[in-house]
DNA sequence: TCGCGGATAGACT
DNA sequence: GTCTATCCGCGAG
């Protein structure tokens, strides 16, 4: 399956919850770092009261979501960025972000990235994952995915054992369906999870 | 473990 | 001026 396949074909849910597994990696001049997927979330477009397309807002700052599925939307809020992925056909602004990664590759780098916090506050959330991979600007914003230092690998995918549905962090609008909605995904048990509680960490990580 | 304030990009009233 | 798809350091319980 390629980008496109993946990022057009299928519901925005279904694409948030099938990324949780699969490897985000991004390649800096100093050497390629990222690593497991373990937390998403799905924002569909005009009707989504969290989404920043909601009502077919349209800027120069969330241009991105309009664009073609599988093209980066880096959002900026105060001085953080949020990695995210737009979905379905252009036009239809909805899109996947990225929120939490369980480090692989590069772990040094992103931990002098991080000016020396680990642990799981390395990329347990969606601007510490950005700060450990040194984005300090959307340059890639608008990029496609395939034609950017970022990489997924749809190839292969580690089996989490249970993924679970949640209302998304940090949405606060004043309608509560759209507030509670289940559209954050996240492994079950892995402590990069970036609310999880200490005794809900698993040894296995989540994984199958 | 929790709640608070500060930092401060960018759109909107 | 006000709000947000955040993070961090602080102080109190």
């Amino acid at each position: 399956m390629d980008y496109k396949d993946f990022f057009q074909k299928r519901t925005t849910a279904t694409i948030a919850r099938d990324l949780l597994g699969h490897a985000l990696t991004f390649q800096t001049p100093a050497g390629k770092v990222g690593g497991l997927i373990v937390e998403t979330e799905a924002y569909v477009g005009v009707r989504d009261r969290a989404a920043h397309s909601y009502g077919g807002r349209r800027s120069p700052a969330n241009e991105g979501l309009y664009r073609a599925g599988g093209t980066l939307y880096i959002y900026a809020q105060r001085q953080y960025f949020f990695f995210d992925v737009a979905t379905q056909a252009a036009g239809t602004p909805e899109g996947v972000l990225v929120r939490a990664i369980e480090p692989i590759w590069g772990q040094e780098l992103m931990l002098a990235n991080r000016h020396g916090k680990g642990g799981r506050l390395l990329t347990n959330g969606p601007a510490k994952m950005m700060q450990a991979f040194g984005i300090t600007s959307r340059k890639w914003d608008l990029h496609l995915l395939a034609d950017s230092p970022f990489e997924i690998d749809l190839q292969h995918k580690r089996a989490p054992k249970q993924i679970l549905a949640l209302p998304r962090i940090g949405v606060v609008q004043a309608d509560p369906i759209w507030a509670n909605k289940p559209l954050r995904f996240v492994v079950a048990g892995n402590p990069y999870v970036s609310d999880i509680k200490q005794r809900q960490i698993e040894k296995d990580h989540g994984w199958a």
